[in-house]
RNA sequence: GGGGCCGUAGGGUAGCUUGGUCAUCCUUCCAGCUUCGGGAGCUGGAGACUCCAGUUCAAAUCUGGGCGGCCCCA
């Protein structure tokens, strides 16, 4: 299994040995959540939720299936989801007056609600959100947890404003929820405001949140922001009476987030044995390995028993007792991304200490048994900050700036002047033959020339190929 | 939208050109024994030719179609 020859067939053996998802269930681009992997996407979860909480949001859940004429409102967005569309047609066998869809994202299920909920300034902000299945029929090829036809975690929040600028101000609160999302995910990532050619159907921008995967030198675009302005508003009469008692549109946003959180943390930290998980979002963080000598057996169980009942309630952790021989069991744990591993056989009761291994190193390390509770909690936090700097490492050295396109290496993200206008950015595209990832959100200090005109600008893109 | 390729056990595969004995090997799974500091061993057992039709004495193998999957180009 290696990640750098064949990072496509690693990528797929990675999760099908790790338990995450069963990808045979028979319906192409819908993947059977297993065990482990639920329990992984709950951890992901709860830090959305979390977030949410800590902002103000709240938590809402609407049905799956929008009636047509809802979808059919927004010109733009049946133009981008149009084409990939479930539609059910039949109730029972009658064809249906008003086809149903199964929901591509919720604006259409939920802004009809909204327009009813929001009667006045005082209703807003509105800021809601859910984490619910959506369904994509995709057409390109499929892949797990990147590209699929059932996105069975699809957070989405929806936030209705006064006015542009408050729309704007949630933007940027969203943004610094990903930074605090990136630490638990151990995932930093670039915000890019992409080109009008490829913002969200419907949107006035888009913001895409764009992580870096090194092995293939591809960005991987783990979440969206879109500012709609009022023109969603518009088409679903989401109105308010402002304070001078005048009738206003509101101003509204997304934020979309999904399980490709979890596509990223195994192409990202993952190695040639397996996934290796932050251990913020590690279902178990700590695996407790008895090894087992003749006649000692009944004592180093409870030894191991013991040790286990003491870090249980500060860390999430599994005693591993099956009869396998430990050798076996190391690898197993290490194909599941387990960020530390502690060994406990004779040798570690008879010198009063327990053996530590750090899944994203190899050293053994002895740690006193009196001290091992406390060592581990701190290693768990170094491990968590190292994945993130490691990957935070990947990712700047993975920009090239480039001021001439013979200069563009083969792999990797292109940093390099852009005068702004659609056809230079489509040519650079072109020649780089990668996808505009856009400019960067928060602006950055920068002089040069057009990549493609060679007019002075003060303005950088990037450019990738992508997930 | 256009073109190409492929469906053999839970996973990975050989066999197909040139039809012919009990469909190969690895892994996995089950039972027992045994072993346990980096994928142990032994014995026994379980498990597959994508579906339909055709050609033929005989089809995993040839032909057609369905279904499913993969890749490339636009």
């Amino acid at each position: 299994m290696e990640k750098e020859s064949n990072f496509a067939e690693w990528y797929i053996e990675a999760i099908d040995r790790a338990g995450i998802v069963d990808r045979r269930y028979p319906v192409k681009g819908m993947n059977v959540w297993m065990p482990y992997g639920l329990r992984l996407m709950r951890l992901i979860n709860g830090f959305m939720r979390d977030e949410m909480a800590r902002t103000g949001h709240e938590e809402v859940q609407f049905p799956v299936l929008v009636p047509e004429d809802q979808f059919q409102k927004e010109a733009d967005h049946i133009k981008g989801f149009g084409a990939n569309v479930y539609w059910v047609t039949h109730g029972g066998l009658n064809p249906l007056d008003v086809r149903l869809l199964l929901r591509p994202t919720s604006e259409a299920a939920m802004y009809s609600l909204y327009s009813l909920w929001i009667r006045a300034h005082t209703d807003l902000p509105l800021r809601l959100y859910q984490i619910a299945p959506v369904f994509r029929y995709e057409t390109r090829q499929t892949r797990t947890f990147i590209r699929v036809r059932e996105l069975s975690f699809f957070f989405e929040s929806h936030t209705a404003h006064e006015n542009f600028d408050g729309a704007e101000e949630q933007i940027r609160e969203d943004l610094e929820i990903w930074e605090h999302l990136a630490r638990k995910y151990a995932l930093p990532a670039l915000f890019n405001k992409r080109p009008d050619w490829d913002k969200f159907a419907g949107a006035h921008y888009t913001v895409g949140v764009d992580a870096y995967v090194a092995a293939p030198g591809r960005a991987m675009q783990v979440a969206s922001i879109h500012q709609y302005r009022d023109n969603f508003a518009r088409v679903y009469d989401v109105t308010f009476e402002d304070r001078r008692g005048e009738r206003q549109y509101a101003h509204q946003t997304t934020y979309g987030i999904s399980e490709r959180v979890l596509g990223a943390e195994v192409a990202i930290h993952g190695d040639d044995r397996g996934l290796i998980l932050p251990p913020e979002i590690a279902p178990i963080q700590v695996v407790v390995i008895p090894i087992l000598a003749k006649g000692a057996k009944g004592r180093i169980l409870a030894e191991a028993r013991a040790f286990e009942g003491e870090i249980a309630d500060k860390v999430r952790t599994e005693l591993d007792v099956r009869e396998m021989r430990p050798g076996a069991k190391f690898y197993e744990w290490e194909r599941k991304g387990v960020p530390l591993r502690v060994e406990l056989g004779l040798d570690e009761i008879e010198g009063d200490h327990v053996t530590l291994v750090r899944r994203d190193g190899t050293r053994r390390r002895k740690v006193s048994r009196a001290d091992a509770p406390k060592r581990i909690q701190a290693m768990l936090d170094r491990i968590q900050r190292d994945l993130y700097r490691k990957a935070e490492r990947e990712l700047r050295e993975g920009i090239h700036t480039i001021d001439a396109y013979g200069d563009a290496p083969p792999k990797g993200i292109i940093r390099a002047g852009w005068c702004g206008k659609e056809s230079c950015g489509l040519a650079m595209e072109d020649k780089l033959n990668r996808g505009m990832l856009g400019t960067p959100y928060f602006g950055e200090e920068f002089r040069g020339r057009c990549l493609e005109c060679g007019d002075a600008t003060d303005t950088v893109a990037y450019a990738a190929n992508s997930y």
